[in-house]
DNA sequence: TGTATTATTTGATCTAGGTCAAAAGAAACT
DNA sequence: AGTTTCTTTTGACCTAGATCAAATAATACA
């Protein structure tokens, strides 16, 4: 989706308004399994992803992979702490296909914000939107057994199911890889 | 603390702007155990907590009460997603002490946003607060043991350990009211 | 101050889902 | 096409924390 197209279904940016807003973002091609930000790095720029699969992902001490989050088509995806309160990431960012995303620097993003009253409000927009799902996330980890959650995603998110790796989807529903293929392997005798 | 004052730590607003945007908030004294918002309603009115704790909560089908989250003196407080989306709330919003609030329309907060690029600022940043809240408390939740759940909460919110029953604390830290309840046991044991 | 009510602790089980280890299947690389 | 590497499945066993039930302890109330 172009980018402007995308950010007017947001808010109705006039047209000039608009044009100065996309001067500042920049269009780039990522591959997959690069990251784009490391864990202890601060994340200094926002993606809004044209194309792919994105997810932001924690390492553990014993060096086991979290997922936290998946970023899919039209989704802002960064490590949002990191990049909102400019401390280190506990997180990496990383693809999972080769990808096109726009990327914005966070001057130049605080620099829209102050400039324009309708790009305060996109932000506004955006994380109200982004702390809804993190909030839905966080009851279905918390008061659903790992099925429910698998069904809740599978909701949620029907086609990244099949684009990424199990064990991603896995930790980021909060389980491991075996019980997850224990549930895969139920599931589908349930749906027949 | 004074409303404006509040207000005016967050985001630096004129005296004029300041003075308009206090005159649509309502200061209010709710009693202990009173309910807000019960399930079901829309969550009409976003509260700043002046005086006192609150707490959100969901009720499940067997009639347990599931602590969300917890408001103290300085927060906001509201059922998020039904205040912002204005739809019924999947919670109940109360106070745990008889307490003094400050609480403001959906409809006069939206205005509020319209008419000032300052206060759709502050908006955008409390959200990213809360965001950045609730992301944490997903991570304790999802990748921490019953125990480090615990002295989590000890370090992020000393205060409320010792105003609030354990059977909240306990359904807020995703375990049971036992189980809390051997950790503190052994807990102080740890710290003598 | 004694009684009822509510909150917390303690004990005895039970279970969902984790861990460890190895086999089977897919992809990727030469 | 054959080997290496990565991903998914399967099996056997184990543990953190849940559940159920009952005993204390603390609060409210008459």
């Amino acid at each position: 989706m172009k980018l402007s197209r995308f950010l007017q279904n947001i808010v109705p940016f006039p047209a000039d308004e608009l044009e100065d807003i996309v001067s500042y973002f920049e269009r780039e091609t990522v591959y997959k399994n690069v990251p784009l930000v490391k864990g202890g790095q601060v994340c200094s720029k926002l993606y809004l992803v044209e194309e792919g699969v994105g997810r932001s992902y924690y390492l553990k001490e014993d060096g086991k992979e979290i997922t936290q989050w998946f970023f899919v088509e039209g989704q802002f995806m960064s490590s949002i702490e990191s990049f909102f309160q400019q401390n280190p990431s506990l997180y990496y960012l990383e693809m999972l296909e080769d990808s096109v995303l726009y990327s914005i620097t966070r001057e130049n993003l605080d620099l829209l914000f102050a400039r324009y009253h309708n790009m305060e409000k996109l932000g506004r927009l955006l994380s109200t939107e982004m702390l809804t799902r993190v909030v839905n996330k966080l009851n279905a980890i918390q008061f659903q057994t790992a099925r429910e959650r698998y069904d809740y995603m599978l909701n949620e998110y029907p086609n990244i199911v099949n684009r990424v790796p199990l064990g991603n989807i896995a930790s980021y529903l909060g389980m491991t890889q075996e019980t997850l293929s224990r549930i895969r392997k139920t599931e589908s005798r349930n749906k027949s």
